[in-house]
DNA sequence: CCAAAGATGGCACTGAGTGACAGAAGTGTC
DNA sequence: GACACTTCTGTCACTCAGTGCCATCTTTGG
C-alpha cells in the first residue's frame, strides 16, 4: 500500500496537475457555489482543456468526493487489522476514526466545505452513493468478525450488563447483522457531520458520534 | 391535504396521463435498464412530446422514485398520531409499516424493480436523498416525542459520559438523538429492502427490519 | 360567444459526460 | 542522436438530461 514505488516524472506531474484542478475548482465552488460552477471554468482556470478535466475526475463531484474511496479502503484494511476480541462497535469506531478527513487546511474551510455538501443536493447524494460503497467494503469484514466470536463462547465480551437482550441477534445471518451494524455507525457518522456543521465545529465530531451511537443502542 | 374537491375533467385527465407515462416507462424500464432508457423513448412509447414529459416528472428518476415524497410525509404524520406512551422505535416502526410500497402488482415485479433499483447507481442516490428528506421530516416529530417523555428525567448527562471539556452549550440534545434514531432506522430499512430483495423475496421485509434493529441494539 | 387559464409541442440552449482522432511530449533502446 | 513506443493533450462531434420561451390548441367559466 506504501507508494515507495519511483514516482517517475510522468507520474509527479500528473499528481501536481490533479491537485492544480482541485485547487481551483475548490475556489470556485467555495466563491460562487458548486451547481453553479462549471467544468468549464475550472478547466479554464486551471489552463487546461475541457476534455482533459475528465481524464482526472470522472464526475464534478469526484473533485470533492474523490478521496473517499480510497478512505474506503484505508477503513476497511484498519477493520480488518483490529483485534478479533474487540467488539464490533468498538471496532468500527476506531477504523472510522483513524482516517478522517485528512487534508484539511484549517476549521474554517472545513465548515465551509460542510455546509456545501449538506446543502447541495447532488454532492449530498454522492456523498451517500460513497458511504454506501464503504458499506460494501465494510460488511464483508465485519460479517468475518462475528462468525469468528460467534464460535467462540456466547456473550464473551460484555460492553455492558444487557441480560435482557434475550433476542438472538447473533443467530441471524451474519452478513444481515453486519450491514446493519455497518449501516447503523455510518448513518451516525453522517448524522454527527451534520450536526457538526450546524453547530460551527464548536463541539468535537467525535463526541456528536458518540452520542448519536449510544442513543441508537439505548434509546 | 384531503382532495374532497371534484376531481375535474382537468385533472382527471392529468393523473390518467400521469399513469400512462409511468406505465410505459416502467415497461421499458424494466425492459432494457434504466440508464439505457432516454427520455425519449418514453415520451415516443407514450405518444408525447419530450418537453411533456417533463411537465410530469421533473426527472427520469422520478418516474420510478417520484411517490417516496408524498410517502414520506403520510409516515411523519403517522408517526404523529401514535400514541405517547410509544417508545420511539416501536412506534418509528410501525408508522413505517404503515405505509409500503403501495403500488405493486405482483410481487415479481416488485423484485424486478428492486433489483433494478439497487443495481443503478443513479437511482440509488436518488432514493438514498428521498430517504435523507424522510429523515428531515420525521427528526422534528420524534424530537418532540422525546422532548414529552424526558420531563421526569432532567439530568443534563444521559448519553455518553465521555469527560472532555464540559462545554455548556451541548448536552444531550433531543434533536440529535432523534435523528441518530431516525437516521438508524431509516438504514436498517435500507438494509432491510437490499437483503430482501437477495433473498428473492422469500423472507418477509417485516422480519429482515426487525433483526437489523434488533442486531444493532443488541450487539 | 368570448376571454382567461392550462396543456401541448417545437425550438433553442446549457451543461455533463463520452468517443475518436491527430499531434505533442516523455520514455526506453540501439 | 535516431528510433519506436507509450502516454498525455486539445479539438471536434456527439448523446442525453433538463430548462426557458413562445406559438397554438383546448378546456373552463362567465
Amino acid at each position: 500500500m506504501t507508494d515507495d514505488a519511483p514516482p517517475s516524472l510522468r507520474e509527479r506531474t500528473r499528481r501536481a496537475v490533479h491537485q492544480e484542478i482541485a485547487g481551483s475548482a475548490m475556489r470556485l465552488f467555495l466563491e460562487q457555489g458548486f451547481e453553479a460552477t462549471t467544468v468549464d471554468q475550472i478547466a479554464a482556470a486551471t489552463g487546461i482543456s475541457r476534455r482533459s478535466f475528465f481524464r482526472y475526475f470522472a464526475t464534478k463531484e469526484d473533485v470533492v468526493l474523490g478521496e473517499l474511496v480510497g478512505r474506503g479502503h484505508a477503513i476497511a484494511s484498519e477493520l480488518a487489522a483490529r483485534p478479533a476480541e474487540e467488539p464490533p462497535w468498538t471496532a468500527l469506531r476506531a477504523a472510522l476514526v483513524r482516517f478522517r478527513d485528512t487534508r484539511t487546511p484549517d476549521t474554517e474551510s472545513e465548515l465551509r466545505l460542510g455546509e456545501m455538501l449538506y446543502a447541495t443536493p447532488t454532492l449530498r447524494a454522492r456523498h451517500l452513493e460513497k458511504q454506501l460503497a464503504w458499506q460494501d467494503l465494510l460488511v464483508p469484514v465485519l460479517a468475518d468478525r462475528l462468525r469468528a466470536t460467534a464460535v467462540e463462547g456466547t456473550g464473551a465480551n460484555g460492553v455492558g450488563g444487557n441480560g435482557a437482550g434475550g433476542t438472538d441477534a447473533g443467530g441471524a445471518d451474519p452478513e444481515l447483522a453486519a450491514a446493519a451494524i455497518v449501516a447503523g455507525a455510518l448513518a451516525c457518522l453522517d448524522i454527527a457531520g451534520a450536526a457538526w456543521v450546524r453547530r460551527g465545529g464548536t463541539v468535537p465530531l467525535d463526541k456528536l458520534y458518540d452520542d448519536a451511537v449510544a442513543t441508537i443502542r439505548s434509546t
